[in-house]
DNA sequence: CTTTGCACTACTGTATACAGAAGACCGGAG
DNA sequence: CTCCGGTCTTCTGTATACAGTAGTGCAAAG
């Protein structure tokens, strides 16, 4: 037996182009160059994108499994339209799997995996001083990503993972969300608290802080998305918020 | 406005040949006919099935995203081969799924969908009188997802259907678990008893309720697949049962 | 003026065809 | 005998082509 070498990276596999494309028509979607409730036309995209019909169908069918499109039988596929009810169920839902995630890591806290959130979080704070607000808002999402890989589960890093596409789908929706109302020092602070209360092992107190974190978060995305809302909005986000 | 008549049903949607297709090879694989690990090629099941391959391979990739088949770049696609870590995710995300749908569904229970719950629970009985315990299996499946739509939160809802197929592939894989040691009557009261603490809306007593429910139903399934296993397997068990 | 029927257009669903990569098998060298 | 290299086969990735359906607009009838 060779003498031990360590992990060599994985070799990249060479991306194909439904990857390619489903990455393009993600980032286009995000930009809001198709806006929600868009008809995405197959043929169209294909010209736009130098591809042919069967890779770009296929990259359709992967957003729709992430939500972040709707396809319909012989209509077609459209950009997602997000009801306020759509936004409760991702926000609702990105927490509880977080808090899923936190409890089934508890017992017993994986120190290796520990290091990656300390790493993640360290990477979070140059991107905040240079004021890098999409950065930010990538590394926030790392940062997270690592939380949910403490428990050692695929299956919720997966759920977490293409909801996320949604929830970012949401705020580029109502993309002047924290614009200048962010403090990025402010916020990578709130994400390092986060971590000294995941060191304590104290499942209550994490779980109060992530709800804190979370409402952090989501209040000041909410109330931009409402501002100027009529009651109806109020009513609903005022329920929402006593509810959770 | 025309008087109200009520909802028609939805006229239901011809079904595309990847539709038949996904359905076709999701039984197949759940009959025990590809193995678990076992390559699926592409244009053997295309002539099995008598289609062509571009809405065979869209059956495959939707296969891949509820994870019971495997695609590999340029390798293809493999029936998923669960390892025992595989086991442990499937049956914890299924029991936090729940758990996180009742938390939401909690607070002002929806008495419609509750009539759902207890529709789905009475279909159980001739069933289980019926003694057909592949039936049984589907309407206990339909009443679990009864409780899920408790929350009216579509993407738990999906996340459920999702997972619910790789359960099913567990089952399938070790299909001698639940034969002669269920008693089908037996099944049928436990879901009644859950249904009876659900209405009492007291968070705790459910998720009590659930965590033992999860335990008789996957005990016996887990301590019928370790039969005769080694040390190694028992341990992981019990290490499984302590952390939950 | 409203409504119904029809034809047209455009798009999706499906089939066939080709290019290129991965693995298997065989042959030869050390 | 073992191991490396090369060739061949097989299968996936991608492109092009055709069929069938849904939506739209117009025209004619009530």
């Amino acid at each position: 037996m060779p003498p031990h070498r360590g992990h060599l990276p994985q070799v990249e596999q060479p991306a194909s182009l439904a990857e390619l494309a489903r990455t393009a028509i993600e980032r286009a979607i995000l930009a809001g160059t198709y806006l929600p409730g868009e008809r995405l036309v197959e043929e169209r995209l294909c010209e736009h994108l130098g591809i042919s019909r069967p890779p770009l169908r296929e990259a359709l069918r992967q957003l729709s499994f992430t939500g972040i499109v709707e396809h319909t039988p012989r209509k077609g596929v459209r950009v997602m339209a997000m009801t306020q009810h759509d936004v409760y169920e991702i926000l609702t839902f990105r927490r509880e799997l977080e808090r899923m995630a936190l409890r089934l890591a508890l017992p017993g806290l994986d120190p290796g995996r520990l290091d990656e959130c300390r790493a993640a979080l360290e990477r979070m704070w140059p991107v905040a001083e240079a004021g890098d607000e999409g950065g930010l808002v990538a590394a926030g999402f790392e940062f997270h990503l690592s939380v949910i890989r403490l428990a050692h589960h695929k299956r919720i890093e997966q759920a977490f993972r293409s909801m996320s596409l949604q929830l970012q789908l949401c705020m580029a929706m109502n993309n002047r969300v924290r614009r200048d109302v962010e403090d990025l020092k402010g916020n990578v602070q709130r994400h390092e608290e986060l971590l000294a209360v995941i060191v304590t092992e104290d499942r209550d107190r994490i779980e109060a802080a992530f709800d804190a974190h979370g409402n952090a978060t989501f209040v000041r995305a909410s109330l931009d998305e409402l501002e100027g809302g009529s009651n109806q909005s109020a009513k609903w986000f005022a329920g929402f918020l006593d509810r959770h």
